[in-house]
DNA sequence: GAGGGGTGTTAACCGTCACTAACATCGGTG
DNA sequence: CACCGATGTTAGTGACGGTTAACACCCCTC
């Protein structure tokens, strides 16, 4: 078959099992799906990963890496709390809206992974909560930490909820309505800065 | 073993169902899990069920009938647009509240279902947006449809967010602070569409 | 108290699927 | 050109899991 001198087919695999994994589940993907998405077939799999778990295991902790270090690189080069949390809220929804496969696998295969992998996501995810947690408390000093959490948490689902409006609205407005309700939503009952209230 | 001439034998299998598909996914349980859930063997549940498939198309249809007979009546009782929204985040957020479980199912296992209740289960999830969109444009008049409706989807995500932050705030805080976020972000932009852009 | 419907049990069947084995090909390198 | 490491192919193999078969039991009714 045409010999790929590609040294990208470890990357390709990747993006295929993000893609197919968001679709079907994890479960509902088989190792031939895989490799027919890549144009091989399945046994050439292993010649890249040791298995089918060490394939979602490291399309997690990609996903999870990239969006703690844009987290790190954001609020580096933010000037006041709320200057950062207009990044971080840029960020997100770029990534959400960029992609949308990765989202949706990032919070649905968790429970997939082996022990190793899933303890290290989590620490990862957890890092990400708690920049956002650093960033609200600035704001919000009178809140309860876990409020705070708990809020993140929502408004993680709101922006996530992208895959499920797919297609209907356009990409810059579509950022722009995230970042509205986002950005409403955490600041509901204060007053935010710059910005005209109810 | 103890026969109970109970008839809600098929009831304990279909709650059984939901808590165990939203633990580990429908491809993730088996046969013999939900019998053992049940105190019983796998086999004597397709006394109750067609097979795994019509299991999860009964749960499924009867969450989504549910929340729209809920919504249907709620607005049913509203006394103007603004009240009806508080009565559909209401209940929608009393609904994710006391059935995690459900709401977990019901947004990710659309997919494992037969064609005949994935368009049954569509088509019940269509009029529950639509009642929300409905509201929404009363109260908005001047946004348009689609963009409502990509707003709707969002609130949804951020409702039902609380699988992802179990137990760490109380019942009645996490209702009011999730009827705050959604309430804010729902309103938010109404009067500033002008925003910066990405 | 005989029969039958409803419900449960264990054993088997059979397709699917992750993974392995054994063998081919090819490009680069001495 | 011979070797070799990287990568691919086709044929297993073994476990798992949904489903069915065959049989047992209990309660209800006539």
């Amino acid at each position: 078959m045409g010999k790929r001198p590609a040294g990208g087919r470890r990357a390709h695999i990747l993006a295929a099992a993000a893609e197919l994994f968001a679709e079907h589940g994890y479960r509902g993907v088989t190792i031939d799906d895989l490799g027919r998405a890549v144009g091989t077939t399945g046994p050439a799999v292993y010649r890249h990963f040791a298995g089918k778990e060490a394939l979602l295991g490291q399309v997690l902790v990609d996903i999870s890496v990239r969006l703690s270090e844009q987290g790190e690189e954001l609020l580096a080069r933010a000037e006041d709390p709320d200057h950062a949390l207009d990044l971080l809220l840029r960020g997100h929804i770029a990534f959400s809206l960029d992609e949308p496969a990765l989202i949706t696998v990032h919070d649905r295969e968790l429970g997939n992974l082996t022990p190793q992998d899933r303890a290290r996501v989590r620490r990862l995810q957890r890092g990400y909560v708690e920049q956002w947690v650093g960033v609200l408390a600035d704001l919000r000093p009178e809140e309860p930490r876990n409020a705070l959490r708990a809020s993140v948490h929502a408004v993680f689902g709101l922006l996530n909820s992208t895959p499920h409006s797919r297609g209907t609205v356009r990409r810059d407005a579509m950022a722009r309505l995230l970042f509205a309700m986002g950005r409403s939503a955490l600041t509901a009952g204060r007053e935010a800065p710059g910005q005209n209230d109810t």
